[in-house]
DNA sequence: ATGGTATTTCCATGAAGATCGAAACAGCAG
DNA sequence: CTGCTGTTTCGATCTTCATGGAAATACCAT
């Protein structure tokens, strides 16, 4: 993975609205959640959620279908697992100090 | 790990001169690395790397320990698995299509 | 076509970030 | 104390971000 990625990815969770937007999404889990049901959920003005989720898909972290009228969002795992193991790899190349699979079990 | 923390050490990361700091520090180990030396590799201001650094501090992803002149400066890798693992751990908590620790082996 | 709901784009604004030169500060050597 | 190297703070500038109201667009039902 290119630097440029990671950073753009890692810049885009690293909003506390982005963040909860993402959380929200990654539990929903595989059956997504629409766009006007989080706008429900986090109760933030629609332009403004409309701007975080472009800058979440921008980045691959999220996907989107159209079902109808309503937009579906889905939290992109693969993404997030690239970006895990893209830090986690930097980790351990030059010392024994480090573990996270370890720390994460 | 509240939100707020996990955000602001994501902001941190999510910026390509930070990243490049940060990798750097990684991978030089338990060892750290002096701010100067950093600066040699990264060839950027000394103010602009002092500002960056005191960043990632800040957040607790670096820490730094004097030594006569030179301030070295180390990644916190427990702090870096706590983020690992909060992301990862946001995830399948309602779905099966994700398992972070497969993905990485 | 008309109307209605869902979502985005336009536009504006206040706040925050990135960068760096110059000056200040910290600690050691002599 | 003086000078030297390493690092931070100050001050300034330019860019980018977060936010949301209003208008526009997308899609379906009738």
């Amino acid at each position: 993975m290119k630097i440029e990625t990671a950073a753009a990815q890692l810049e885009a969770l690293g909003n506390t609205t982005r963040l909860t937007i993402y959380r929200t999404l990654v539990r929903a889990g595989e059956g997504g959640l629409a766009v006007g049901k989080l706008q429900l959920k986090l109760d933030i003005a629609g332009s403004t959620l409309s701007h975080h989720i472009r800058k979440l898909v921008e980045v691959d972290l999220v996907s989107q279908e159209r079902q109808a009228t309503t937009l579906i969002c889905r939290a992109n795992y693969a993404s997030m697992n690239g970006l895990i193991g893209y830090l986690a790899d930097e980790c351990c190349a030059d010392t024994s100090g480090c573990a996270p699979s370890d720390a994460a079990a």
